[in-house]
DNA sequence: GGGAATATTCCC
DNA sequence: GGGAATATTCCC
């Protein structure tokens, strides 16, 4: 039943987040600690599904070097990996993981990530790597950032930004109510082609019924 | 596959979190709004187990007042109940939302709940049920847009224009996303219901011929 | 890419 | 029971 996310917690188990309580600021030496599950899972992950089958059915690997990996069909990554490590099926949640500690996309065309502490063979630096998240009782971030400026430009921009953000938010919506009214397409003509059978069926039926008798 | 906590999705649906930006102080009169997912799922699963088999058999229920409810049986409960509304199985995750909404377990013999906004045949007064978690950082939003400034002017009005019609064509694409989803989920329906019918057809009809014969 | 709300886990 | 870290979602 719920067996569907335990599996990693076997695996990696003994999940001991001793991250909370190691105290100090920032900028220490890189001191070892228990990674946390992310990467932990990410890692276990690649180990076990690198090496599998042969290139045209890989869905997630190491890249050639080591130094980084790739998400071959994002598709099943989604549906078939993710589901087996972590407790959802969102591709962009793993982004947005993947961003939280520090990834970097390194290609348009490719989902390839890179994180200089995150490489093939090198489980014993994972400890190393952080969530980004820096003084959360600070103030808020558009006081920081306005701090240093002069406004008038500053108010300006951030309200080019969010134009842009507006309007990149539209085009994005306008891209899905396409993809969502072809989906609807699908279903309709597929609803015909069933609706048909059924009574291509029927008919058919109707008729050996009447020869046999 | 990852259809485990699929399931409410669909019940609930439409989980427009719209909490957040309802912004101001606390202490204001309710004002209605989306509960909070984990209420929503709370309810559902005790309108649709509250009544399930007999009493011995029951795993959880409203009270007999329904100013309440029981969980009668944690271990099935976090067994069978907690993953098909959530992503997980942990009792005490369960236990420790209801602290954070604020409810009190009554009881030191029994798990029961209560929350004065959370009662049978109440589902409208769920969302004047917030977390208890209060001003996590001192400056509201309403601070970030202090927009009415007497900055430079002509060119920015134009824009504002532009601003307001975007939003409000964002608005609008989101609501239809929404209507567009939801003929989705009806195709899909019926194409269900298509295809049982078909097989049921079937079936009946090598029936008839084989008695025919 | 990232801010922020909610959910889940871990720990006292 | 609740503080606080991490995970997941939602939104810009």
């Amino acid at each position: 039943m719920a067996d569907n996310y335990n599996v990693l917690e076997l695996n990696i188990g003994l999940g001991n987040n001793n991250n909370s309580k190691v105290g100090g600021h920032a900028g220490q030496s890189p001191r070892q600690r228990c990674p946390a599950p992310f990467l932990l899972k990410t890692y276990e992950l690649l180990e076990e599904l690198s090496e599998n089958e042969k290139d045209s059915t890989k869905i997630v690997s190491w890249n050639a070097e080591g130094t980084g990996f790739v998400v071959w069909s994002p598709a099943e990554f989604s549906e078939l990996t993710l589901p087996r490590y972590f407790k959802h099926n969102n591709f962009s949640s793993f982004i947005r993981q993947l961003n939280t500690y520090g990834f970097k996309k390194i290609s348009s065309k490719k989902w390839e990530f890179k994180h200089e502490k995150f490489q093939r063979g090198c489980r014993h630096i994972l400890g190393e790597i952080t969530r980004k998240k820096c003084e959360p009782s600070v103030f808020p971030a558009y006081l920081k950032s306005s701090s240093e400026e002069n406004n008038a430009t500053s108010s300006m921009e951030e309200n080019n930004d969010h134009h842009q953000l507006l309007m990149e938010e539209n085009k994005n919506l306008k891209k899905e109510r396409l993809e969502l009214q072809m989906q609807i397409d699908e279903c309709k003509t597929l609803e015909m082609k069933l609706l048909e059978c059924l009574s291509q069926f029927m008919d058919s039926h109707q008729n050996k019924v009447r020869r046999l008798c």
